[in-house]
DNA sequence: CAACCTCTTTTGTGATCACAAAAGAAATTT
DNA sequence: AAATTTCTTTTGTGATCACAAAAGAGGTTG
């Protein structure tokens, strides 16, 4: 491997009882996820060994996971890297969100409470303070937490680990666009959705959910951003 | 861990160019999809690498995919295993593969050809031949392969490995549901969906899509099977 | 008999190593 | 100068090892 561009990856300091390997896999899973790694650029066991100070076990063991994950790919010339985006890839993922998630909220409905209501308002408030603050990291975490939160309230909820996925795979490219991109006016379809789930209206839930998806993404999906978007992973 | 219930996980000869992580990948999901592995039965590293013989690490990375995918889940004390069923899951998995593949088909319909027609015929006939034969394994096998065939008409597919997951979750259910129950009289919605896609009628395929695996499950999924399922898993 | 304690064994985890294959660099040929 | 060959370095893979923690076994006490 030649002249890499340099690694560089946010480094959190591991907690009581956490094992190197989960460790490790935050790490690495918010480097996808934050677009600190470059698509196409390619990785090695031992240089991200060597930047995370541990040994190749541990490695090996988060990259399985997010390779399964598909927040990474590995070549069949046994290339590791965060894949690249395509147009047709980043409509699907869209799509596919869309289908997943309005489907995990409707099963989270009978769940709710007003408990979880205020907790879900709290989380929105936090996603305006991001947005406010032109914060983009934090606005798509806050963003996936009120999800992340909705979706939870079904203790069978079997559609999360799906979701993370899809959101892993997206995340590189809409930390982007959220970095680069203008302040553009939204309709706030969380409040929306948390109407529809205090008058129990399945319809109206799935329809604010589908919205808020395809409209927190349709400004980040236009052709000249992804071209933008590939040409910097191919300088990699 | 004490006195385990022996494992009997069929081995399957390792082709070229086939690593052996991939290899006990390969075994140890069909061990989970078939049943093979009672859920609830704990599984250490070192009694997989002998029954496969193999050194610890291959075993380790598959089963931190196996992980990954749901398919195994590792507790907080650390035991490792296929995880038990409770009615609640069950449903979340059922309707979530309804979602998920109903959605999966309609975003393959754009691409599919009359070749990949003929092909899925001949997979649906590969399905009613395991019926008739009772192999409750070949039929499980076969239904997912033509599924698996439909979906992947679309190359930019991102839910396949979603819908794989959720199929391994519910696979030693199923395998178990398909072996122990009588024939019984099916409407055959792989023939309703393939007229669908020569129609190319997206509503009536979704139907199809969906009525399939409602049907398919309706009958795994009566309370007395389950009870008896989760008794058998309970003697591990 | 149940609860508790102590000792022993097992286990997951992380580190390290060796090796074959792949990748990269250098040399040679066209 | 480009293509090909050869040599060197890097790399993923699988095996092995050590160790701390967890689990299990056995003994003691109430």
């Amino acid at each position: 491997m030649n002249n890499p561009s340099p690694l560089d990856i946010t480094l959190t300091d591991r907690k009581d009882g956490v094992t190197i390997t989960e460790w490790v896999y935050e790490v690495l899973r918010n480097a996808v996820m934050s677009g600190q790694i470059l698509p196409g650029r390619s990785l090695t066991i031992r240089e991200l060994a060597a930047v995370l100070n541990v040994s190749s076990m541990p490695i090996r063991e988060a990259l399985k996971k997010l390779g399964t994950e598909r927040a990474l790919e590995v070549r069949e010339n046994r290339r590791i890297m965060v894949p690249k985006m395509t147009a047709m890839k980043f409509n699907e993922l869209c799509d596919t969100r869309i289908a997943l998630e309005s489907h995990a909220a409707v099963r989270a409905l009978p769940y709710m409470t007003d408990t979880l209501l205020e907790e879900l308002q709290t989380l929105d408030l936090a996603i305006d303070h991001a947005r406010a603050m032109k914060n983009a990291e934090a606005t798509i975490q806050s963003n996936q937490a009120f999800h992340r939160r909705l979706y939870s309230a079904n203790p069978h909820q079997v559609s999360l680990p799906l979701i993370e996925s899809l959101w892993l795979q997206l995340g590189p490219f809409l930390r982007l666009a959220n970095s680069q991109l203008e302040e553009h006016y939204i309709v706030d379809r969380h409040q929306e959705a948390l109407l529809a789930i205090k008058n129990k209206d399945t319809l109206a839930l799935q329809l604010a959910i589908a919205a808020d998806i395809r409209e927190g993404i349709a400004f980040a999906g236009t052709p000249e951003l992804l071209h933008q978007f590939i040409e910097a992973s191919s300088n990699s």
